[in-house]
DNA sequence: TCAGATAAGTGCGATTCCGCACATACGCTC
DNA sequence: GAGCGTATGTGCGGAATCGCACTTATCTGA
């Protein structure tokens, strides 16, 4: 695991499904005090997602809600017609299912999984009869919900004002930061859905970006190999997320 | 006044500036239980803001939150380039500040006065003494506050995937619907901020949808004259937008 | 090892949008 | 009513992207 930014490190166990304990990696979970922690303990059922596992299907009821402790959920919005862009990442510091705190059932979003993931799953109702007791867990949720939400109108603007090149390089950094490692499994396709582009034009940027260095690809995968290279490329959008993110980590009344 | 959807009419008097009772169109507000009415009764200023009056500017500290009665507003992604992207519209059934409300001091959005508009203003210190008191108002926000998250998803899909007339014709029909008359006091420069275009390409739409009988406009103004033919050039989204709405103010716990 | 499935490379015409520039038209003020 | 500031119309070449289709490469499993 790599470091957690500021917040305590300091791991602790939660029973899985198979009866191994596992190592809460999600900072909200870690950041729980005591009596919240315990209460919620039991109702958590450790789970590994695959790639391309739908957490929540836009537009239909959530049934659960996920903390993850790797890997990472990409936030789609979906139109009729099948067209999809991005508008938000959730990895370990964030939770999926925002919605389900703020008392709605449904959200118009798809969360998918990128890269094998595993997480805390936890009911529905159960989250709903819990959050009363919790209310440090409520109000970090509630709070990166905003950070979201925040993160999404950044995204409108980049994808609206920003060529492809510019996004997927955008796009792999953020993605970088959240997944252990330099390569991640990704196909074109895959990565058009995000950028709401083509698969071509995301063929034509990725070949660039790899004859300049930056990353090298095979078939479904994408490993990053000169990372300040690619932040040279990136649009500035990459900074001004991350900034705002630590600017809003850091504000309290 | 026009309907207002589901909730009591019933307008209550609250003391203007100038001594005078003022109405308040306000739907939360409208909705507010008497005992949190009666809390943040003397807290609140009407307030007239004039067209382009920025209500908070990107980064800086929200010093007001405001409750719009008559008018809209205009929420912005801003670039450092100064290109901005519209990715949400608040009128009198919202709340201009919403992230005051999850305690953070700043955000990274610019929200401007679009149409002259009528407000109840309060200062950010004394909402957050009072909003401990007002758990509805604080709960009435916070759901708002998802909602328009939401609907700056769809937009940022919108934004990303339809061309310049159709988002126009969209435009126009999120706005019409929040503005009392046909006609909006609007510059194409305006509009290119707004959707992220170049004026020039917004000149080109708009020469379309008036050549199809759908807006007159002149300097500075532009006239809804066929609103069923407009909601025939514009994109899905604004149904969408629309539908979404509807659905998440019926869902409650 | 071969067949089928899936991923990625490439080409092409059409379209939209870009940045920029300049001309024109409108409305306000003196 | 003359002049000025601002809004709008328009044109141009170029760039980016689109939609589509076809080829080539790679992986997988029978």
């Amino acid at each position: 695991m790599t470091k957690t930014r500021g917040v305590s490190t300091k791991a602790f166990a939660l029973p899985g499904k198979d009866g191994h304990a596992k190592e809460a990696g999600n900072l909200i979970l870690l950041a729980l005090p005591p009596q919240e922690h315990a209460t919620l303990f039991s109702s958590l059922e450790f789970v590994r997602l695959n790639l391309h596992h739908v957490m929540h299907e836009a537009g239909e009821v959530m049934r659960s809600a996920y903390f993850l402790n790797t890997g990472l959920g990409s936030v789609l919005t979906v139109m009729p017609d099948g067209k999809s862009v991005e508008v938000g990442l959730i990895g370990k510091e964030g939770f999926v299912g925002t919605a389900i705190v703020f008392d709605f059932k449904t959200s118009p979003l798809r969360v998918v999984v990128q890269a094998d993931a595993t997480a805390y799953r936890v009911d529905v109702p159960t989250l709903r009869k819990l959050l009363p007791e919790c209310p440090v867990l409520e109000k970090q949720i509630q709070r990166f919900a905003m950070t979201l939400a925040m993160e999404s109108t950044q995204l409108a603007a980049c994808n609206r004002l920003h060529d492809v090149e510019e996004r997927l390089a955008r796009w792999l950094l953020m993605s970088h930061d959240r997944i252990g490692g330099d390569t991640m499994p990704l196909t074109q396709e895959f990565l058009g859905q995000m950028l709401g582009t083509r698969r071509s034009s995301v063929s034509m940027a990725a070949s660039i970006l790899q004859k300049a260095g930056m990353i090298t690809y095979t078939r479904g995968n994408v490993t990053i190999v000169n990372r300040p290279k690619l932040a040279e490329a990136a649009c500035d959008c990459y900074q001004i997320i991350q900034d705002q993110k630590i600017n809003w980590q850091a504000e309290t009344r």
